[in-house]
Formats: C-alpha cells, sequence, structure tokens
DNA sequence: ATGTTATAAATTATCTATAAAAGGAGAACC
DNA sequence: GGTTCTCCTTTTATAGATAATTTATAACAT
C-alpha cells in the first residue's frame, strides 16, 4: 500500500507554485493556467483553484475574477512596505521569545550564522539566515504572528532572490553576531533595536566602497 | 439578462461565511460542512472549498486534511496576540499616514468618533470605530499592510461580539478624541503611543469602580 | 493606406454533476 | 471487554458543461 500522504494534493500544489515564485521560476506577472498546472501534477484543475486561493492570501498571486491569476509583481515600495512590517512584527515577536531563549538555542542561532557566513550560493544563505530569525522568535509562542512573518520572510526572499539572481559574495552576518551578543548579555534592547534596522535594511545600497549600488540581503 | 456580478461564487460565499463567524452566528470549533454550504448558496462544492482556503488564511477556521473544517476557537492567549499585532502594525501604519492626513480626514473621523458615541448597539458601534481607524490608516498607502490590519480588525470584533453578546452600554471614546487632538497639534509621537494604548486594551477589565470585570471593546 | 469597429473562433476560467477514498459509528464476533 | 467488520457520512478529486474574455479576421470609414 502507498504511503496516503497526509498532505493533500491542493496543499502540495500551492507549496511548489510558492517555492518557484519565490526562486524566481515563475516571473512576476507571469499567467498562472490552471489547466497546465493540473496536468502537469496529474490533478485535475479544482485542487490547483484551491491552491491559488492560497497563494493570494499569502501575496504571492493576484486573481481578478473571470480572467484568471497571475504571479504578484513587486516594486522598491512593495519591498519597503514589507520591510517595515517584518521589523514592526519580528520585533514584537522578539520581545516576547526574550523570556524563553536559553543558551541553547542561542549556540544554534549562532551555528546558523557562522553556516551562512560559509555559503557560496544565495539560495542556501538564505535558508541559513530563515534559521537564525526562526530560533529567535519561535520561543515567543504566538502561532499567529509566527505565521505572518513566515508569509513576509517569504517575501523578503523573492526580493532578495531576484536581486541576486548572478552575483552573490559570502558576507559575514556582523548584525546577526550582534544581536546574539547583546541578547547573551541580556541587553534585550539593545538586541530588538539591531534587529529593526537589520530587518530594514532592505533595497538599499551598500554603503562603502566596494560593491556600491548593489541591493544588500534581507536580514 | 442579469447583472453578472464582479464577485465570483466563491468570494461571495467567503465573504458571508466570514460576517456569520465575526458575528458568532457561527460558533467557535462548528463544522462547517460543504454540502450544506453549497446548498444553501445554491452552488456546488467547489466554490465553498475555495471559500474554505479563504478563511483559513485569514484564521477565521481551521481545517484538518480529510476530516473537514471548523470555526476556529479562540482563547485569551489569542485576543492578547492579535492585540498586540494590530498595535504594532496599527502604529506603523499611523506613522506613514501622518503626512498624508487632512483636516477633513481629522473631521470625519471625529464624526465617526460622534456617531459611534450614540450607538446603542455592539455592532453599529464596532462599525463606527473600524471607520475612525480605517480613516486615520488608509492614507498610508500601503497596502499590504492594511491588508493585514483588516484581517487582525476582523478577529478583534470576533471577540468583542463574544464578549458582549448581550449587555452593552454605549460609551464614549476618550482615547479616539485624544488621538485626533494630538495629531491637530502635529505631535504625531504622542498620537501613536495614545494608538497602541488604546488597541491593547483588549480583554483587560475597566479600570475602574463602575463596571470591574467587563471586558473593554477592542479599539 | 491606415485605423476603427464588428464579428467569429479559440482559449480559458468557472461551475455543476458524479465518482472515489477516507473517517467515524455501530453491530457482530472473538 | 475489546476488536474487527460493515455501512454511512463527508471530504476529496475527476470529468464534463457553461460562460466570459481574448485573439484573430474582415468589413467599413476616414
Amino acid at each position: 500500500m502507498s504511503t496516503p500522504p497526509d498532505e493533500t494534493v491542493a496543499a502540495r500544489i500551492s507549496r511548489t507554485l510558492a517555492d518557484r515564485i519565490i526562486a524566481g521560476a515563475l516571473a512576476p506577472g507571469e499567467r498562472l493556467r490552471q489547466d497546465h498546472i493540473a496536468e502537469e501534477f496529474g490533478a485535475s484543475h479544482v485542487p490547483v483553484r484551491e491552491a491559488f486561493r492560497r497563494l493570494e492570501a499569502q501575496g504571492l498571486a493576484v486573481s481578478i475574477p473571470r480572467r484568471g491569476v497571475r504571479v504578484a509583481s513587486f516594486d522598491l515600495n512593495e519591498v519597503k512596505e514589507v520591510a517595515q512590517m517584518r521589523a514592526a512584527l519580528e520585533t514584537l515577536a522578539l520581545r516576547h521569545a526574550v523570556p524563553h531563549l536559553t543558551p541553547a538555542i542561542l549556540d544554534q542561532a549562532e551555528q546558523a550564522t557562522a553556516f551562512g557566513d560559509t555559503c557560496k550560493d544565495v539560495r542556501s544563505w538564505e535558508e541559513a539566515n530563515r534559521t537564525f530569525h526562526r530560533l529567535l522568535l519561535t520561543p515567543c509562542r504566538m502561532p499567529r504572528l509566527l505565521s505572518s512573518i513566515a508569509d513576509l520572510q517569504a517575501a523578503s526572499a523573492r526580493f532578495l532572490f531576484a536581486a541576486w539572481r548572478s552575483t552573490w559574495d559570502a558576507r559575514t552576518d556582523h548584525d546577526h553576531r550582534a544581536i546574539l551578543a547583546a541578547l547573551r548579555q541580556g541587553k534585550s534592547d539593545i538586541a530588538l533595536a539591531t534587529l529593526t534596522r537589520h530587518v530594514l535594511r532592505v533595497g538599499t545600497p551598500v554603503a562603502a566602497g566596494a560593491k556600491a549600488r548593489q541591493p544588500v540581503p534581507l536580514g
């Protein structure tokens, strides 16, 4: 007997399409044709429609009634908007997580940062980065907040991949280390302020000489 | 020829069910059976399933694969969580809206507050309250932020209706007036701080002697 | 000749109807 | 008393029908 998946096919389609949109395999504005997608997944168009509704709610697709659904496009304004929302919500989450943070968690976060510094491609760097944030924020025990943050992080990752499609230099995360240091010293207000600045650093050009004009990764 | 509605039937079903859940006509934990709902709306179950996905994303329903979908239940922790998220996001929105606020908008907000003070039932008071917040926040021009806030306000309204099902005293919104006064004097930092306190005042008993132990409306 | 409107065809989204798979309830059985 | 089997309910998915929109083509006017 084949293991019956705990996941519905609509959920699988939704997840796969989300990954493609975030990775940039599906370009902004591109049409999502339900029959084609249904055929690709060996399903009919009904679960595909359900997947569309979810992508719509995540802000990854836009649907115009009777005219189909397209991959959501984004401009610099939306990048900034998402960054501001992340800053507001992640500081809230961290504030509530602080009392539940253990040295073990901070060590794991440190490892994630160290691993990220060794990454040669954007994709794996982003994963390490996401792990860092997840480790610090999850202990806040606010499921709805964490779910919203996850959606915003997905949008951030999309922008990140779009900006760094080809070029990528390994970078050291000074912000991450500053946040960890502040938390270890019990200076949570400094950690919160650093996290805010860290997340807001989006779409802004790199400061000094080196590789100016290039967007900075989305913390 | 009947006017073809701009709205899809899935959207209509979703909106109607959301209204019922918020109003408390559908109790927390109650099962949502797609065939029954489909029959009621004179539709088939496919658009009903799409509506479910949207309610799920809004946090108004929870779906367990192969075991159906139920109205989301909530406890005091979630009430507080939503309040904190609202406080974080509404202050962000107001901060960006301030430069675009006009005296005309503030007057409209004042009228909405005055109208709310005359309301005899929770339902219409909540609508006036929502109008107040919408007027002040919409000019921030951050669509994604506003959409998130709208979802959180819906959740807030649900808690409000659940708490004040029967009893309701007309109340005057001192917070609203304080916010408007601060905005008129250009003291936006005071307006922001007041808005935060205002929104956080959720599920907390009324302070002084009068009607203690009763929850306070969700600003 | 160019641009515009009208009409026809094809493509696509949306919904209904129907079939299949899974879960839950209750009776029969060990 | 607990387990298993069967039936019924409900969710899930498929196939087909309907409606709307876009694209293409042709006629007409400028």
